[in-house]
DNA sequence: AGCTATTTTGATGAAATATTCAGATTACAA
DNA sequence: TTGTAATCTGAATATTTCATCAAAATAGCT
């Protein structure tokens, strides 16, 4: 499936708990970071694109409510859950007044948590329907729409796309002119960079310049060493 | 105050604790119907506007899972908590699998309520966002009423859609031409996007088609693992 | 309760897509 | 020029996704 996993954050200090949870999380198909404390999930939280954080509440150093704190300055929409073994309603509603879209009281039930990310990921997605999201380009005589996965020259029958190859070739074409290095590609598509995703790589670009041959102001270019070049004139 | 006041629907048969819940929320400056059963209930939500719903699940004659369910059939988004003593894991996820977006279990703190509340009506973009409430489709040759659930050809006699084809050829309809992602469908419809509802979507598109294949100006296109596209000409 | 319509489940095969491999060719650097 | 690494591409293999059918389960109705 395309459709790309979800990417959650969570900081929990008790090795344990946080390793079962990621395990439950990873079974239901997330893509899963555990940190091990407040420092390090800030850290986390900056370098990475998360779709849902779940904080522990009591950590040394670093609390979870100060954490979801400096979350919430970074970023006020992402969901962000709290988990905690205090049930007292004074750090329930101090959790809510810090930004938490909810807060589970531990022992909470595995499959109650997971309902509730399905809930608010569905939420968060149709909320934001990405409309400004750019689907359509032109590649010398060409029509690229990268949504329905059709080339189209000229005025022939459109050429379908399998999603990887619709995928490469829309970063090309976001590149147009100019270096798409292999390292990019490679990370952003097949998220990993080693030898085989590589030479796979090198199978698709085969493919698209035997679609992209119809026009033949239109080449991929290979830069030795560093990556493709999709040149239009 | 510019900011208008939100409604909420409260369906609650003890008397007593549902007008202690509507005053607490009208003191924090809702606006608040109860209905004192189910039937009472369904009755309100068809009438008015609301921007959220608060159910009891025990209640006689119709009870909360069952009213939720029917809510959410006529309106895909409106923000529903149940209320329960009920506090078995099963009844909790049976919630969720319902459509709620939360479940309270009794007592619970009305602070903390009111904290959940204001979390999910403030959430971005939804509270706002009029649902569409277009039900008459022309489909090419067809004519499809997705209140009454009926789909016309020219003038032969209408053909009864069952629910799930419904909710399946309209959300299709909506889409129209473009792609509708599977994932979309399976989180509107089957609330939940797994092996099984996707097999179940295929058999309903499978079903569709079989329906549109009178106008062979219509059909159902598959975008192989992104979903499908209704396209008509 | 018993009947009917609807929905889910599971199996099977087909189609589409992706990966791997092998043998060439090309680019680069010493 | 010569050796090595990088790239190219066709073809074989593997994997994923989709279509279809029929049986089982469920929900709705009278």
């Amino acid at each position: 499936m395309i459709t790309e996993q979800k990417k959650i954050l969570i900081v929990e200090d008790d090795f344990n708990f946080g390793n079962i949870l990621k395990d439950y999380l990873i079974l239901n198909d997330y893509f899963v970071v555990l940190a091990k404390n407040g420092v390090e999930g800030m850290e986390k939280f900056q370098n990475e694109n998360f779709d849902l954080c779940i904080l522990d509440v009591m950590m040394p150093f670093k609390d979870g409510f100060t954490l979801g704190k400096e979350i919430r300055e970074k970023s006020e929409n992402i969901p962000l859950f709290f988990l905690s073994a205090k049930t007292l309603k004074e750090d329930v509603l101090k959790g809510f007044r810090i930004g938490a879209d909810d807060y589970l009281t531990k022992p909470f039930d595995s499959e109650v948590l997971l309902a509730k990310i399905k809930v608010i990921l569905n939420r968060k997605n149709f909320s934001s329907i990405p409309e400004s999201d750019v689907y359509e380009f032109e590649i010398g005589k060409f029509k690229f729409n990268s949504r329905l996965r059709f080339l189209t020259y000229a005025d022939e029958k459109p050429i379908k796309l399998s999603p990887k190859e619709n995928q490469l070739l829309r970063l090309l074409v976001l590149h147009v002119n100019d270096l798409l290095p292999r390292e990019i590609a490679l990370n952003k598509i097949w998220r990993d960079d080693n030898y085989f995703t590589s030479r796979s790589m090198d199978v698709y670009i085969a493919k698209l310049r035997k679609y992209l041959k119809l026009d033949n102001g239109v080449e991929i270019l290979n830069i030795h060493g560093e990556g493709f070049r999709l040149v239009v004139n």
